[in-house]
DNA sequence: ATGGTCGTGGTACGA
């Protein structure tokens, strides 16, 4: 089983880069993030051409959701029970045997803005939520961009980034919670070499440089931890040319 | 050096 993640930054300018990873990477499921693209708009005969059954939560120029699935999807949800919110950044199914939660967590602009209290308030929102699909659901996976890099080795300069929203500690006790409920960061359960991201800001050459931030993530529950057979970042799709700016994040597992 | 680059939508704004 393969399972993976991208922010897109755009499904209408990067559905060709979809589609070619899709045939070449071939996940089981794939959760997208800012798709920026109103659900009738949404390219889903491409799509399913691949092969993929879709899932999406989606609206004009901002956020927006989708699945893809080589498995039929059930159980499809959209918000956060306890908020209420317009911002489509949440999107669970159940397919395959196992429950896949998608996330697209807010950015937070600046610390103690208006949108890192949001974020901050969501992410509380989040871990209620995640504690009872967890107990519903024991096989879960979340995956997203969470727009926090866990720790000081996910960040190519941790100096520069130092408290700085993305890497504050407010947003990373935030994960840490999240992770407390039983989840696990799928890309640490393997030894990794330093300096793997999966965000570069598209300005002063920061993907040749590789001045990124790895925030983009796979948790595991423990039912599924134990199950994991790799978990990495394909850097392929950043190097393509008119990329998003993040990579691909992958989980490979295991299970009956 | 306080910038820089994208995507959206037709202008600033969000990331």
């Amino acid at each position: 089983m393969k399972l993976a993640s991208w922010n897109v930054n755009s499904l209408k300018v990067r559905l060709p880069q979809v589609l070619e990873w899709l045939k070449t990477a071939q996940p089981d499921l794939l959760g997208l993030q800012e798709t920026k693209v109103p659900d009738e708009h949404f390219p889903s005969e491409a799509l399913r051409a691949a092969g993929y059954e879709v899932v999406y939560s989606g609206q004009k120029t901002y956020n927006g959701v989708a699945v893809l699935s080589r498995w039929s999807i059930t159980e499809m949800l959209t918000e956060l029970p306890t908020l209420a919110d317009p911002q489509r950044r949440v999107l669970a199914v159940t397919a395959a045997g196992l429950r896949f939660i998608n996330l697209y967590v807010p950015n937070g602009q600046a610390v103690g803005s208006d949108k890192y209290a949001y974020k901050l308030d969501w992410l509380a929102h989040l871990r209620g939520w995640l504690a009872e699909e967890l107990e519903r659901w024991p096989r879960s996976i979340v995956v997203g961009d969470f727009n926090i890099a866990p720790q000081d080795q996910d960040v190519h300069d941790p100096q520069q980034w130092h408290e700085q929203v993305l890497c504050s500690t407010p947003e990373r006790e935030a994960l840490q919670a999240l992770l407390a409920l039983g989840f696990a960061d799928s890309f640490r359960q393997f030894p990794q070499e330093p300096g793997i991201f999966s965000w570069w800001d598209y300005r002063m050459n920061s993907f040749r440089r590789n001045r990124g931030l790895r925030i983009d993530l796979i948790l595991s529950s423990a039912a599924l931890t134990r199950t994991l057979t790799a978990s990495y970042v394909d850097r392929g799709p950043r190097g393509w040319p008119r990329p998003s700016d993040h990579a691909p994040v992958v989980a490979e597992l295991h299970f009956e």
